[in-house]
DNA sequence: CTGAATCCACCAAGATACTG
DNA sequence: CAGTATCTTGGTGGATTCAG
């Protein structure tokens, strides 16, 4: 054991957890998907419906989003043949799993939200100051 | 109450929740941020450690999600002025918080990521024979 | 070693129009 | 009402090169 920097080195949670937790981002956590899911949470409710609710998402992702999500287990379809056609989605027992981590994200936001955007408008400011230097350094040469 | 169909109606969690959740997700959901702060959780870590470590990400996108991080508060950036330079990176107290969500999202998908997955070959097989009916009804026309 | 800058390819997503 | 089909574009991210 010649580290040099590598302190501690907690052997816990590698990259191959990181993988796995990462493709359920990219299958639930996009823009689209999370909108959805909390249009769904309620309970069924029909295609048009969501697209009120969710308010800007295009046909076209309304429904690319829904169709993954039915392919994923997470959703179920229903269809009314009446007139006119009648289609209900609902989260599944697997779909309302989902609520759990994503109250987890929701929890950290209303909690550390804030402090995230102060920080940030403190490192604009920075940035400002820092320019304005660079500014009249390049302007004295 | 003349409900058709909004059975429940719970108003609890409404579409402003979401898009404050949204924001967050945006921020630290996407594929590297997820996989840097992996890779700073256990300690202070080096610029090209996060290189190797992540593996496969760009020098671009390091920098990119780094500095995005560092604006937000969430990573703090040290530079010892040797030679040769040397940088670096540590999850901040608020950077830290992000673990828990994190982890959330990582217990789901150690429970359920199986299940979806399954669920996902299941209605591949149903599209292919879909996709067989189709085809020998379009040949039969 | 730690970045910044430039160029470029690709695809996600919006708009629009049409169908059952 | 509930989709599908096609076209177009803006941004994201990779590769490469230069700099401190």
């Amino acid at each position: 054991m010649d580290d040099t920097n590598t302190a501690v080195r907690v052997p816990q949670h590698g990259q191959t957890e990181c993988r796995a937790s990462l493709e359920t981002l990219a299958r639930i956590g996009d823009k689209w998907t999370v909108m959805v899911v909390g249009a769904l949470a309620h309970g069924p409710i029909r295609y048009n419906q969501i697209r009120r609710v969710v308010e800007g998402i295009s046909q076209r992702m309304l429904t690319l989003t829904l169709k993954g999500l039915e392919q994923d287990g997470l959703v179920s379809r229903t269809v009314y043949p009446t007139k006119p056609p009648r289609v209900d989605y609902e989260l599944t027992d697997l779909g309302r799993t989902l609520i759990v981590p994503l109250q987890a994200i929701h929890a950290w936001t209303v909690a550390h939200q804030p402090a995230m955007l102060a920080a940030r408008e403190k490192f604009a400011e920075r940035e400002q100051q820092a320019a304005s230097l660079q500014a009249s350094v390049t302007a004295s040469k």
